[in-house]
RNA sequence: GGACGUGUAGCUCAGCUGGUUAGAGCGCUCGCCUCACACGCGAGAGGUCAGGGGUUCGAGUCCCUUCACGUCCA
């Protein structure tokens, strides 16, 4: 039986090991090397059981990296390493998202500048600062056009990547750098505008004028995926509705409303059918006050019987709601508030010939904040407001980065169906979760949870500056109203397009705005719009050849549906859900086999770690605190799915570890060479080291089913185990037998002979997990890189002939560690003669003990007898030790 | 209100399909400068497995229920 390694020479060992610098050494070699190269063109020949494809996370480029990034992505790292080392072509790109709100913020505060669409392209731009903003209030930002915007996206994305790149190497992520891409580039925008353009001529996509919700902060509408909902605080206001003409004598209906100031808004009042307060008032009509407008009071199950006065005033648009209640009873649409989130200018025809168009008037340009004062005063003078405002807290909601509640507004948007208005549909999709195994299994419940729980379609379009276009153009007719319902659409060759500054095919740029001619759609689709296709980025779905045609790499079907996903629970509902939509509308298939879940990292005292508390720790510190293994080692430690608290200690227990591997490893090196030839295994004869080989034979076994169950915890966990009682048990045994006898002493051969080849087997089993250690020690006997070397099997370490039994290094440890009690409590040194002993042990292992018993005696420096005697646990009796002679200290 | 998860030594967590006196590391206490490692080595103390009920010869492990915490959705 010959193990199956790499060439392996005579040991040349440093005389003080040390992590210190190892990052450096090796992150140079690896780059040099081109260690974690993925070989396309063997993945070209072979079969796409041989590739193990990553769909890897691009992180946002705009933000800075957070020890939730080193966490989860050394997660995916390990697992990555494992399956090169079974011998798979591992596909590990690497991306930027660098596309978006973020960057946008990012950028308007670093420049100081603001996008404005109606600005020219300025060529010679020159931003007013980099970096270093002083107090930068939004009216002192620079206006400039689109273009000039998303140059200076574009460059400062560019340095943020460098900063995470180096980050990353550091950290040791097995990347192959060169496939990488950004969400903003070319080929990226080419892939999302022709996937887009697909959905579009499939019908997968469309056009609708609709209320939405939109951010009056950004001037944007905001998808239901990214909202968020917050407690704000708000007063009840307990307003009068007037039956028929208000006469005097009737009394008038209460509503209470914490929007006062869209009562001309007012639609209808709606209380519950079964509510029988009111059930006598469906059918009638009330007036609204302050503006007379006469609206029907109708029933529908959605209004809340116990909450304020159980009848709701239901406004164009107040809330969803009032968007269900608008579309399911067919009322009419009086909105007022703008995109701005202000009051419009004109008094709208409902009001104004009422006796509320003075008011009106006044409320117009006001925000809503200002227009409910002035509503409520309103009220108060013409005695419609009941008693005071009571505050509440009610939930609101919010764009996620946004910081006012958001509005609805109706506006002309694209939306890619996505199950939210289609239960056909909405089950294939779910169904598509389905045929996705989730890391931990429980994940997927959030994902059918969300699928389930749609409630419209995924709105795509945002009016947003620096994004992808949306690549589409509209007609004018004659009277130079657009045609929405005709977009002209760019052929794929000619992605990526601005349609902003680009002429469609037929048309002069001269036409643009003109009647007869056309205009360009000013958005850009949402961020998810894009990275929902990492995996058709970056496998190259859309390649265009040298003669201009369109069509897909070869490459594309060895590495797609990809194997895994790796992603943070929090963006399965945006980023998982989108990629599904994506594949199953282009592919018909789910994008991956497996989505791997990390969780999040939480702050010693279980709080979520963010800038406002100070708890954030930047991971290049740590990284140079802890060094790269010790960090990678806490991330490893922490399950998928589960989220981790941030904890030093778990990172000096890795560095720990790391340093051991150094030391162990020089000792197990440093009892002279065997012959560079020799067969390894056949010169193990001694049964302790049987014992141990077979012990780490199983070792291996269960290491390797750890990760082939995504469970590397468990990998890691039952090699460190392992690992440790090699130091502390073994090592110690057997280093005499080791030391000193010449090179043909069969006993001194067996343990040099194991101690190999066990060493060779460990640090392939910590390899994925401690990649800088295990590459230094690797180095010092062996040619290559351990991380292209073969993962370990049992049938390597598992000996011919009669099979051993793993026990037998359990007793003789215990008998040792016996001995060992008995010169602790004694308070005497270890090296302490043991002058007479009489151990005790389980009758079924003092075998193992006496076969084992000379490396015992050495260990234990048990010089004189030793008897033993059957007993329940292991204890020591009549032993006589003699203390070790201090040295007196000379004169 | 709904879904999912978690609750095991002071702390961080293992305990897989139920089976002998419940494990590890950190921390703590005591001892040891043992020729790989003092960024080390050895030893020790610490738990009625959140509470209650049930199934079983036997439950931290399965079922029911209550409580607490977390995340997401209403």
């Amino acid at each position: 039986m010959s193990a199956d390694l790499t060439p392996s020479r005579a040991a040349t060992i440093p005389e003080r090991p040390s992590l210190d610098g190892l990052e450096d050494k090796w992150g140079r070699v690896w780059a040099e090397q081109q260690t974690y190269a993925f070989d396309r063109a063997k993945a070209l020949e072979g079969s796409r059981a041989e590739v193990f494809s990553i769909d890897t996370p691009p992180p946002t480029a705009s933000g800075s990296l957070h020890m939730g990034h080193v966490f989860s992505y050394t997660h995916t790292d390990c697992m990555a390493r494992y399956k090169r080392m079974v011998g798979l072509n591992v596909f590990y790109p690497i991306g930027w998202d660098d596309n978006g709100l973020p960057t946008e913020k990012r950028v308007q505060n670093y420049y100081g500048v603001r996008g404005d669409a109606s600005l020219p392209h300025d060529p010679s731009f020159v931003p007013p600062h980099r970096g270093d903003a002083k107090s930068l209030r939004a009216g002192d930002a620079m206006p400039i056009s689109r273009q000039n915007f998303i140059e200076l996206c574009d460059e400062l994305t560019v340095e943020d990547e460098k900063a995470f790149e180096s980050l990353f190497r550091r950290l040791g992520q097995s990347f192959d750098w060169t496939i990488s891409y950004r969400t903003i580039d070319d080929h990226s925008r080419a892939t999302a505008q022709q996937a887009f353009l697909r959905n579009l001529a499939r019908g997968e996509a469309y056009q609708a004028e609709a209320p939405g919700l939109w951010d009056v902060t950004f001037q944007t509408a905001v998808a239901q995926a990214e909202l968020e909902a917050r407690d704000y605080p708000g007063a009840y206001h307990r307003v009068a509705f007037h039956l028929g003409d208000g006469g005097a004598g009737t009394e008038p209906v209460y509503v209470e409303t914490t929007r006062p100031e869209l009562i001309p808004s007012v639609v209808a009042l709606i209380a519950h059918p079964d509510d029988e307060r009111y059930a006598g008032l469906f059918g009638s009509t009330v007036r609204s006050p302050l503006f007379g407008v006469e609206v029907p009071v109708v029933a529908h199950p959605l209004a809340e019987m116990d909450k304020g006065a159980g009848i709701a005033m239901c406004c164009t648009f107040g809330d969803l709601t009032d968007v269900i209640w608008w579309r399911e009873l067919q009322l009419p649409t009086r909105s007022v508030i703008t995109r701005q989130g202000r009051i419009q200018a004109e008094v709208p025809a409902w009001i104004a010939s009422g006796p509320g168009a003075g008011l009106f008037a006044e409320l117009a340009g006001k925000t809503v904040h200002a227009a409910r004062e002035a509503v409520v005063a309103a009220l108060r003078e013409s005695g419609d407001l009941d008693g005071e405002p009571r505050a509440t807290q009610r939930k609101a909601n919010f764009y996620e980065r946004g910081e006012k509640p958001l509005e609805i507004v109706t506006s002309r948007q694209w939306y890619i169906r996505n199950g939210g208005r289609d239960a056909a549909l909405n089950d294939k999709l779910v169904g598509q979760g389905q045929s996705v195994d989730f890391h931990p299994p429980f994940m997927r419940a959030r994902y059918s949870n969300w699928v389930t729980g749609l409630n419209g379609d995924w709105l795509v379009s945002r009016q947003r500056f620096f994004g992808v276009a949306i690549p589409v153009w509209y007609p004018l007719d004659a009277e130079g109203e657009p045609v929405w319902d005709r977009p002209i659409v760019p052929s794929e060759e000619s992605l990526p397009v601005d349609p902003v500054t680009q002429a469609p095919d037929g048309y002069e740029e001269s036409q643009r705005g003109r009647a007869g001619g056309f205009i360009g759609d000013p958005d850009v689709l949402d961020t998810w719009a894009t990275s929902s296709l990492s995996p058709q980025i970056a496998a190259g779905w859309r390649r265009v050849d040298e003669d201009g045609a369109v069509t897909t790499d070869p490459l594309f079907d060895k590495v797609f549906p990809m194997d895994v996903r790796p992603q943070g629970h929090d963006i399965i509902r945006t980023w998982l859900f989108a990629t599904i939509v994506r594949a199953y509308y282009e592919h018909g298939t789910a994008p991956w086999r497996n989505a791997a879940i990390s969780g999040w990292i939480l702050d010693p005292e279980r709080k979520k770690m963010s800038k406002s508390k100070g708890n954030v720790v930047t991971p290049e510190d740590v990284l140079r605190e802890h060094s790269a293994d010790a960090v990678r080692y806490w991330a490893a430690s922490g399950r998928l799915g589960t989220d981790a608290a941030y904890d030093v200690g778990q990172m000096k227990v890795g560095r720990r570890l790391a340093i051991k591997v150094l030391n162990a490893s020089k000792f197990a090196l440093s009892f002279g060479d065997v012959r560079a030839d020799a067969d390894l295994a056949a010169m193990v004869t001694d049964p302790l080291d049987r014992a141990l080989l077979a012990g780490l034979a199983d070792v291996i076994e269960k290491a390797t089913a750890g990760f082939e169950s995504w469970d590397y915890t468990r990998s890691l966990e039952v090699t460190e185990t392992f690992f440790w009682t090699f130091c502390d048990d073994y090592l110690e045994l057997v280093k005499d037998r080791a030391y000193g006898a010449n090179v043909d002493d069969a006993a001194a051969a067996s343990a040099r002979a194991t101690l190999r080849l066990a060493l060779d087997s460990l640090l392939r089993l910590l390899a994925p997990f401690l990649p800088y250690v295990t590459e230094e020690v690797w180095s010092w006997w062996h040619e290559g890189s351990v991380h292209l070397t073969s993962w370990p099997t049992a049938d390597e370490v598992r000996l011919a002939g009669e099979p051993a039994d793993p026990a037998m290094l359990g007793a003789v440890g215990a008998a040792l560690a016996t001995v060992r009690k008995s010169k602790s409590e004694a308070k005497l040194s270890m090296r302490a003669e043991v002058a007479h002993i009489v151990l005790g042990g389980p009758e079924s292992l003092l075998d193992h003990v006496r076969a084992g018993e000379s490396d015992l005696r050495a260990a234990g420096r048990i010089t004189g007898s030793l008897d033993y005697v059957p007993a329940q646990t292991w204890t020591a009796s009549d032993v006589e030790l003699i203390p070790v002679e201090k040295p007196k200290p000379q004169a």
